[in-house]
DNA sequence: GCACTCCATCGTATAAATACGATATGCGAT
DNA sequence: ATCGCATATCGTATTTATACGATGGAGTGC
């Protein structure tokens, strides 16, 4: 892009990247079977998702570039696993987001001369 | 897209939607903006934001598609505010995501075979 | 060794997102 | 009616995301 986008907050900056993580179905499915099984899922994923091997190997690196989950590559098969803190930080950080942004006045007023 | 998208839960294809629509920072500073302000603030965000006139109001169109935000063509100018509940309802929706998530077991235990 | 499975990556095609300038529209003021 | 301001939309360029087939490498089992 042609972007000045390095001017918004870091803070911002990465809420909103790890947001993208979350920005497909694909994903979030992917993230509810990781967490289905106590023990971590590999590659039946594939079997799951209605998506190619090569394309639910993609979602899965985007993932695990996001941080929300791990992989190790056990003998001929891979296995992913949740990073369950990771997720729980960027849950608190959603969290502080909305109370921030929920805090203030109640739903713009009837009264008011605009909304 | 070449794609059988339409194949996953439609719970998992709305919260994707939404999460896309935080899933800029541009997009997560306008929500700021707004809930800095009690009364709905207008266009001014072009001044706030490092994008241009045309950038900005697509991205709160954008907001407005999600749902996030409310629109009043308030004579001369436009106003915005966000739409509180509707980002309560989000906030909920990602809480129980993340509730299912994290629920089980505790981070893939040291002893697993994998993980 | 060879065949097989599982998976990551490459190459590539297509679609969507992002950005901006230019233009159009709606409204108040003159 | 005309001008000017605040916005929305159009047209367009560029980047990024999404998807898949094909290829390659790492391990297992024969």
């Amino acid at each position: 892009m042609l972007t000045k986008a390095a001017l918004f907050p870091e803070s911002l900056v990465s809420l909103a990247e790890q947001a993208k993580a979350l920005s497909h179905p694909a994903r979030l499915a992917i993230i509810e079977h990781l967490a289905a099984r106590d023990t971590c899922l590999c590659g039946d994923l594939v079997d799951v998702l209605p998506l190619a091997q090569a394309t639910v190997s993609q979602h899965l690196k985007v993932l695990k570039a996001a941080g929300l989950v791990k992989g190790e590559v056990d003998g001929p098969r891979s296995c992913y696993c949740l990073d369950r803190d990771a997720l729980a930080r960027l849950q608190g950080s959603l969290q502080s987001f909305f109370h921030v942004a929920l805090a203030e006045a109640p739903t713009c007023s009837p009264d008011a001369d605009c909304c």
